[in-house]
DNA sequence: CACCGGCTTGACAACGTTGTCCGGCCCCTG
DNA sequence: CAGGGGCCGGACAACGTTGTCAAGCCGGTG
C-alpha cells in the first residue's frame, strides 16, 4: 500500500481510502490511485486489517467428516449462507475425536474467527467459555452441546424419527425388530436408540440391539448373531447413513424389512428401494449459519433450540412382511 | 498478551518467549506465565502474527461443490495433508463458475494463504500471475489450468479410462455404444469423450453422444432419442458420476450394458453391480496438497504434471450382452 | 479583501505480535 | 575479590492497515 501511495503521489490514507470505497476523494485522484494499483498488482492484506479492525469476516466450521455425504452437504449449505454474508469458510473435520474436535476449535479462535458452527465430538464445551468471553459467537449443529452449556442449536427429530420407523415397521406385522446403530456414546445415536426402544415398549430385546461404529464385517456379525436367534429378527432399523449401507451389504440380499435413518443417492435405485427416515442436511446447516449471524447482528436473546422434523419415504424395503429369514 | 505480562509481572516479550516454546526463560518464570495464561484464558491473536511473521499457514482449496461425493473425497484428502503440516484449510465451491473460481482465489489471496489447490471452473488463469509473483504456490488438480499457464498438475488418466470402458463394452460384443457427458467445456468431459471417440474408432457415431450438464429429465430425453433410433444403442459409457446416477435414473431398469466413469458407493449393490472406471478421489488430493507442500519447501524445480491411473471394476452391467431395448 | 465553510488530503498513532539488541545478574574461575 | 562468560529478561521497532484529527485549498460571501 505503500508502494501504491508512492507510485501515485499521494499519501497512504487515500489509498486506504479507495481500496475501502471511502467518500471524500477526488474522482482524479482516485483514478490515479487504481491505475497504480492495478500497474503494481496490489491486494490489500487481509491480516493487518483484521489486526486494525478486530472482526475477520470468517466462520469457522467444525463437522465430523467432509467425506461423509451428509456433512457435505451440510457444509456447502454453511458455505453458502457465510459467503452470502460476505465472510470466509474454515473448515475441519473432527473425526469422532473430542481432542480434534477442541483443537480445531481452538485454532479457529486464534485465528480469530467472528463465529463457529459445531458438529461437536466431545460433550464438554467449558473451553468455549473464554471464547465466549472474547465475543465468538456458537452455533451447534446435529447435536447438542455438552451437559452445563448452552447455545443455539439445531437438531433433526431423532427420537421422533426412530419412533415413526420402527411404527411403521411394526404396522407392517413385524414384532421382531433389530437396531443396527452407531457408537451409543455419539447423541443421535443414542436418540434413535431411544425412540426404538420407546416405540417398541415390551417388544424390546436388547439382544435385538447393536451399537458400534461401523465397519466393514462388523454389521455382518452383528447380523449373524441377531439371526441365530431363536426368534430371529424380520424387521432392522438402521440408525444412520453408514449403518444403512453396511446392513445393506451384510444382508447380502436376504429378505428382511429394512428402514434407515439417513437418507442417500441411490436409495430408490435398489431392489427393493431402501425405505428410509430422511432429515435434510442442507437445511440443518443453513438453519444453524442463520442463528449464527444473527448472534452477529448483536441479537442477546436466549439460546434457541430449534428441531428439524424428518420425514418417513417408503420405497419397498420397509414394507416387506415377516418372513424368517 | 499485555495483559499477561502485567498479571505475570513480566516483559511482554517473555510472555512471547513462553507461547512461543522458545528457550532463555526460565522454568520458575515460565511457569508464572503459563498460570497467567490459563487465568486470563488468553490464545495468541494469530492474525498479528502472521502481519509479523509473513506465513500465514492457511492454504486455500477451491473445487467445484463439496456436496459432490468426489470432491469431498478429494477436499478431506488435502485437509488431512493440510493439518498434517500444521496448517489451516479455506475451502470454497466454485460451482462449476470461473468467475467464482476467481473471486475465492482473490479472496483467499488477499488473507494471504500460503498456498493454493485449485481445481478449475475457468480456462483462463493469468490473474494468477501477481500472486504468484508475490510468493504463493500453486498445484492444480482434477483439471489443468488455462492455455498459456503453468503449475504442478494432477489429472487422472481420463481419456485412457474411457479408451479402456469402451473397449470393455466393444470386447462383450457391443457395437453401438452411446455416450452420455457432462459439458464439453468442462476438461474431464472432453477427455473422457475424446478416449470414447478414439476407442470406437469407424464406430463413431455423433447420435449417441449426448454432452450437457447432468439434470433430471435431460438424460432421459437424450436416451430417449437414442433409443429412438434406426440402429439404437446397445451399451452406454457415462462420463462421471452424476451423470451415472442420472442414466440409471433414466434407464428405469431397461437391460442396457452400463460402464460409467467414477466409482460410486452403492455401485456393488445394485443390480446389476455397476461396472465403473474408477478414480480415487483422496489420492488425487493427497498428491496435490503434497505437491504444493513441496513447493513451501522451497522445490523450485520445474512443475510437475502427474498422472493417476484409474481401474476398470467389472461388476454386472457392463459385462451384460448386447440385446434389442 | 478578509473570513468562513466544505471538501480533499495527509500525518500519526494504534492494533498485537515477534526479531533485534542490549543490560543485568549470577556463577565460575584466576 | 575481580573479571569474564552465559543465561534471562526487557525495551524498542516493525509488520500493513485504519481511525482520528488537523491542515490546506477552494469558492463564496460580507
Amino acid at each position: 500500500m505503500k508502494d501504491v501511495a508512492t507510485a501515485a503521489g499521494v499519501a497512504l490514507k487515500t489509498v486506504s481510502r479507495v481500496v475501502n470505497g471511502e467518500p471524500g476523494v477526488r474522482p482524479a485522484t482516485a483514478e490515479r490511485v487504481r491505475a497504480a494499483i492495478e500497474r503494481l498488482g496490489y491486494s490489500r492484506n487481509e491480516s493487518a486489517r483484521v489486526l486494525r479492525r478486530g472482526r475477520t469476516a470468517t466462520i469457522g466450521l467444525v463437522i465430523e467428516d467432509v467425506a461423509d455425504p451428509f456433512y457435505a452437504g451440510l457444509s456447502r449449505a454453511v458455505e453458502d449462507v457465510v459467503i452470502g454474508h460476505g465472510c470466509l469458510l474454515l473448515s475441519g473435520s473432527s473425526g469422532e475425536q473430542p481432542g480434534r474436535e477442541r483443537e480445531l476449535v481452538e485454532t479457529f479462535c486464534a485465528r480469530r474467527v467472528d463465529g463457529l458452527v459445531i458438529v461437536p465430538a466431545g460433550d464438554d464445551h467449558g473451553y468455549l467459555r473464554p471464547e465466549l468471553a472474547a465475543g465468538t459467537k456458537v452455533a451447534f449443529a446435529d447435536r447438542p452441546p455438552g451437559a452445563g452449556f448452552d447455545a443455539d442449536t439445531v437438531l433433526a427429530d431423532n427420537a421422533g424419527g426412530a419412533e415413526q420407523a420402527v411404527r411403521h415397521l411394526l404396522g407392517h406385522g413385524h414384532h421382531r425388530i433389530a437396531f443396527l446403530g452407531d457408537d451409543p456414546a455419539i447423541y443421535t445415536a443414542a436418540e434413535r436408540h431411544r425412540g426404538y426402544r420407546d416405540a417398541l415398549g415390551g417388544l424390546y430385546d436388547p439382544r435385538l440391539v447393536a451399537m458400534r461404529p461401523p465397519a466393514p464385517g462388523t454389521a455382518r456379525a452383528d447380523l449373524e448373531r441377531m439371526f441365530a436367534l431363536d426368534r430371529p429378527p424380520t424387521a432392522l432399523f438402521t440408525g444412520n447413513g453408514r449403518c444403512t449401507v453396511a446392513a445393506l451389504r451384510a444382508l447380502g440380499g436376504r429378505e428382511v424389512a429394512l428402514v434407515g435413518f439417513d437418507d442417500f443417492e441411490l436409495a430408490d435405485l435398489l431392489r427393493p428401494g431402501v425405505t428410509v427416515v430422511a432429515q435434510d442436511p442442507a437445511w440443518m446447516g443453513r438453519v444453524a449459519a442463520e442463528l449464527l449471524f444473527r448472534r452477529l447482528r448483536g441479537d442477546g436473546g436466549p439460546p434457541e433450540h430449534i428441531q428439524l422434523p424428518v420425514r418417513l419415504i417408503p420405497r419397498g424395503s420397509g414394507e416387506l412382511p415377516p418372513r424368517a429369514p
